[in-house]
DNA sequence: TTGACATATTCCTCTTGAGGAATAAGTTGA
DNA sequence: TCAACTTATTCCTCAAGAGGAATATGTCAA
């Protein structure tokens, strides 16, 4: 993973399955970054990796505590895709109650025949 | 964009912007590929490869009319990643709550000061 | 200080993915 | 059938990204 793998951008940072499932992993507290590997069964080079590429989406901030590091879980930092997502919420929405209205219009012409 | 990028991920398929964009574009409703090529500017090619992208994942369908091809938004598939987030939204109420319940507790020591 | 421990980083390889240019495929109208 | 039109696909190149192995960095304990 190169350097350049430390984008900003939260979209593609939870587009990958094994970040997704260290920030499920942090949602219980904060954790060493050990406790991750051994959890998830991940190698230890790879969760820093990933764990780098979320601290640079802002998704995850970091105490040292000894020698260990603990990485905490940031989830106001998901709040540009709650949002993105949240429009099509509606639009889901719409099309219920497009389908809806559809549906209670077939049943008043049912009544009415 | 080889065939392998079909993948039917549905985070991979949203976290590339011009696929995006495209999504956003079809919330107005259907479109041809040719009017979200002008709509957003991108080549035609590109836009039939994102199409293929986002339909793999299931996010939009399409009808043929003539020889136009009519993309439509199909919301209910980013269910996985609404369900996802929402899981993070309750982290971030709970967290309000703990800085609430702080700030409250806070308060309450300075009026018996 | 030295050695064990915890994490980060580098170097490497391989795959994936984006986009451009050209072309194929399907459709319509003359 | 032919030409124009709309979209899909192929071939190519380049950059990004994931993971492994080895190593560097930093910290504690004796």
């Amino acid at each position: 993973m190169p350097l350049a793998a430390a984008t900003p951008d939260v979209f593609k940072a939870i587009s990958e399955a094994h970040r997704r499932e260290i920030l499920d992993a942090l949602m219980a507290g904060e954790k060493a970054v050990g406790a991750i590997v051994t959890d998830l069964s991940l190698s230890q080079p790879q969760v820093s990796k990933h764990l780098r590429v979320l601290s640079a989406a802002g998704l995850v901030s970091c105490r040292a505590e000894g020698r260990r590091r603990l990485y905490r879980l940031e989830p106001a930092h998901l709040r540009p895709v709650q949002e993105w997502v949240a429009r099509y919420e509606q639009a889901m929405n719409d099309r219920m109650d497009r389908l809806d209205g559809y549906l209670r219009q077939l049943q008043g012409q049912g009544e009415r025949q």
